[in-house]
DNA sequence: TCGAGAAAGTTTGACGTCCAAGGAGTTTTC
DNA sequence: GAAAACTCCTTGGACGTCAAACTTTCTCGA
């Protein structure tokens, strides 16, 4: 993860070099972009000491938060905003490894429900942990203004109706 | 993409209630995270009008920018930072549409080396225009700053040595 | 000069994401 | 009540990413 050069500046230059539009706005999103890729790799490293993958970890953390644990797999995809098939394939994975088990749903035939285990809740608490450790990826050396973050970034959310 | 819900939000409730650790950072996290979900979606989807992914238009402008428009498959990686598979298998799908042709190295035969077409050309310059026209996937009602979000990125960018 | 080690790409496998299609169950409608 | 319409979930295919193993080629030192 060590460069030599600025990712974001060469993107700049080379963009201003052949006239294309919207400079800014490439700067801006290319940022976002690495911004993410780097926390990627941080969290997914953190969280694959327990076992899980970042889309594992948000996918039992939901469901700890739950009342009782369980959701319908449609809900689980609509709050996590992935596709149903991703739900499938996550809750395919956690089940495999018991933090997470799938029952009838007692009213509606069609609803599968997605259950965390005690070991997944075990799992999930560990991990958030690990990831409050690193700063969910933020840390380092030079401070990262997190509420400048959340600020900046609501209108990008907004403009997609994102709340 | 429309939500009756602020997922930050909603995530920081959660954390709070729960007594999980570095609130503020998961909060910019889960922020950049979203965004960047948002930003892919936009981006894609104006490129795809194309026929390239976004992973492809990166590769081919990275290409279009060189003096000779050719560039070893590892420099490619490199500067994209992704791994060495995945510009196989980017570089195997541009060849396949006709938008890059690989060609050895004259002087080192374990070098391979990517080089944009014509049509690549073309098709990268028509692509750069739909992106510009969507800001990238940043445009919208509401006013987002470019420069804050890059300023605001970049000690975050700085703490993974990305320059 | 010759063999060990390094370097460059590709292949294979695991993961996550989406879309499209299909099966099963429920609700609506006539 | 039965057929049509809708909802929920899973499956299969395409794509992108990474890690590890492997092949080919080059380099460097004994």
């Amino acid at each position: 993860m060590t460069l030599d050069f600025d990712p974001v500046a060469e993107a700049r230059r080379n963009w201003q070099r052949h006239g294309w539009p919207s400079i800014d706005a490439m700067a801006a999103a290319t940022s976002i972009t690495r911004a993410h890729q780097i926390l990627l790799a941080r969290i997914d490293d953190a969280v694959s000491a327990h076992g899980l993958t970042f889309s594992r970890f948000e996918a039992l953390a939901l469901l700890h938060f739950t009342k009782d644990g369980c959701l319908p797999m449609g809900k689980v995809g609509e709050r996590l905003q992935v596709h149903a098939a991703s739900v499938t394939n996550t809750v395919d994975r956690l089940e495999r490894d018991g933090r997470v088990e799938r029952r009838r749903h007692p009213e509606d035939g069609r609803t599968v429900l997605a259950c965390i285990t005690d070991h997944g809740r075990e799992v999930v608490q560990e991990a958030a942990a690990s990831l409050g450790a690193i700063d969910f990826g933020l840390g380092g050396p030079d401070t990262v203004d997190f509420a400048a973050i959340e600020t900046v970034l609501a209108p990008v959310r907004r403009n997609a109706d994102d709340f």
